[in-house]
DNA sequence: CTAGGGTTAG
């Protein structure tokens, strides 16, 4: 029976239990038998039957019940022993305040979290690390980071943990600065820089994308001689892939002494997300070299890779892999598998893995969805997104709506485009999710030259994001393909005096077993001046 | 029997 079963467990103010007591008594006769990791449905129940049977259980039996409930994702259970272990009388200890604080965070009472504050100091448990972390955490979390703060400023005793707490808070609150500024205040007091406040705070140069900052925490990382270890190096990583350097991140990446399956991931991930799809591949096998077995994180972001480059020959090697080793039943590795096959022009494919799923989640939909679209089966892919409205357990999202948006523009349904567009103004809804879905629609408006519609679209484009140059690179294929020409160039210098740079766009050729990338403007490949003449010939020929 | 921590898919 597993573990997590028993939250399903009867309350403990009444316990249904059928089992003879004499059994009870032997399996729990005493106390100290209590423990959280190994006890199931069964023997929860008995604890708590037990528990009632004996005359004073002492506090340790009532820690242990409370610890077992908070680790079965059960902090209701867990307040409730704690009410109970009150109505019999037992005082409960310094390890008890904290957990019965974590089980009131948890569920939101921050009413019980202050009444506990008052106990804490009554019983005079209030200079305990654990339980000033643990007030520090609920009131930051239910009250606001400068309830918290205030409590860490006029706690007695702050250790590394409290810290970390703090920067932890502000970094909930979005304000990565504040984060960065305590760690350097910690630096400052000589208070104990310890692996977690250091992966904390690369977190929060990572959210600034702060190189600047970034330097800084590694040159304390370095100074404390904890760069080696494998979780912060593992953030150092990471900090440096979000700062968007990945030169850097590959020099540290190559002279980290120990690297594990989450390093290695990172890295991968870091090429896919800047579109250096040929490299993630490459890493992808030099990991399987180095005896780092894939694991279905790793999966999952190598796949995006191949799904993007003719090499699907990679993907379904990959496919393949999962299959024999069992983890082909994970959700994101069957949806990320799905997507490889559609974007490797196997919708087919990607259908086949669709319906084996026994679970499925928005984005499978979603991937299902686009794939129709890419392969111009837009109708299919609104019949897929009615499917899915019929499932219960799942809702459409922004992408969601983009991908049945981008159905509608290359089914030719205006209307239902229209229909699907005011379903968005939802107030969750941000403006990401509005930009790709306007980008849909003006897609439709090419299509039909209903250029009036187009100029709106535009408008609305850059009151949302002025500054995104991929706005630029539409509003310019809308003049050309409209024949504006002299507008489209207007556009260009206008693009070049933002300041702001287009992705950069990429091409590739398998030939002979090997992917060749070309980039816009690349002379990189050692024939690339014969490339180019080449394709100067057959620019000509293409325009007569 | 105790707190704060690194990776993934549309």
């Amino acid at each position: 029976m597993d573990v997590l079963s028993s939250t399903r467990m009867p309350s403990f103010l009444k316990p249904e239990i059928s089992i003879c007591t004499s059994q009870c008594k032997r399996s729990l006769g005493r106390s100290s038998h209590v423990r959280g990791s190994t006890i199931c449905h069964g023997e929860l129940a008995l604890t708590h039957k037990v528990l009632d049977e004996i005359p004073l259980p002492d506090t340790f039996a009532w820690n242990s019940l409370i610890h077992t409930h908070l680790s079965n994702r059960d902090p209701g259970g867990a307040l409730s022993i704690y009410h109970h272990m009150m109505m019999r009388g037992a005082r409960p200890d310094c390890r008890t305040l904290p957990r019965v604080l974590t089980a009131s965070r948890i569920c939101g009472d921050l009413f019980l979290g202050k009444q506990l504050h008052g106990q804490a100091i009554k019983l005079g448990f209030f200079d305990e690390h654990y339980v000033i972390t643990a007030l520090i955490e609920i009131y930051g979390r239910l009250d606001g980071i400068e309830a918290g703060k205030w409590l860490f400023d006029k706690s007695p005793r702050r250790n590394s943990v409290a810290w970390t707490m703090i920067l932890k808070l502000y970094l909930l609150e979005n304000k990565p600065e504040l984060a960065i500024n305590v760690f350097y205040q910690m630096v400052e007091l000589n208070a104990l820089i310890d692996s977690v406040v250091l992966i904390t705070a690369a977190g929060a140069c990572g959210l600034l994308k702060s190189v600047e900052h970034g330097r800084r925490v590694h040159h304390v990382a370095r100074k404390f001689q904890l760069e080696s270890d494998i979780l912060v190096s593992n953030s150092l990583l990471k900090m440096h892939i979000d700062c968007e350097r990945m030169e850097d991140a590959r020099e540290f990446f190559n002279q980290m002494t120990t690297k594990d399956v989450i390093s290695w991931t990172e890295i991968i991930c870091g090429y896919v997300k800047k579109g250096e799809f040929n490299e993630a591949l490459k890493l992808f096998r030099k990991m399987n070299m180095d005896g780092i077995k894939p694991d279905p994180l790793s999966i999952s972001s190598v796949l995006p890779a191949c799904a993007r480059t003719v090499a699907h020959k990679n993907g379904k090697e990959i496919h393949g892999y999962s299959l024999r080793n069992g983890i082909d039943n994970d959700l994101v590795v069957q949806n990320a598998t799905m997507d490889m096959y559609a974007k490797s022009g196997l919708v087919d494919y990607a259908l086949k893995v669709f319906e084996r799923m026994k679970k499925r989640d928005v984005i499978s939909w979603t991937v299902m969805i686009l794939g129709f679209s890419l392969h111009g089966k837009g109708e299919i892919g609104v019949e897929f997104f009615c499917r899915m409205e019929k499932d219960q357990r799942v809702e459409a999202d922004q992408f969601t709506y983009a991908a049945v948006l981008h159905c509608c523009t290359t089914a030719c349904k205006v209307e239902e485009g229209k229909f699907y567009f005011n379903c968005i103004k939802k107030p969750n809804i941000t403006h990401y999710a509005l930009m790709r879905v306007l980008g849909a629609l003006l897609d439709g408006c090419w299509m039909h030259h209903r250029r009036n519609i187009g100029k709106q679209v535009f408008e609305q484009l850059f009151d949302l994001e002025p500054r995104d140059a991929e706005n630029y690179v539409l509003l310019s294929k809308w003049y050309s393909d409209n024949e504006k020409w002299d507008l489209a160039d207007k556009l260009r210098e206008t693009i070049m005096g933002t300041g702001s740079k287009p992705k950069k766009a990429y091409s590739w050729i398998e030939f002979q077993n090997k992917v060749h990338v070309f980039g816009t403007g690349d002379i990189s490949h050692p024939r690339s001046e014969g490339i180019y003449t080449e394709l100067q010939c057959l620019m000509k020929k293409v325009k007569c």
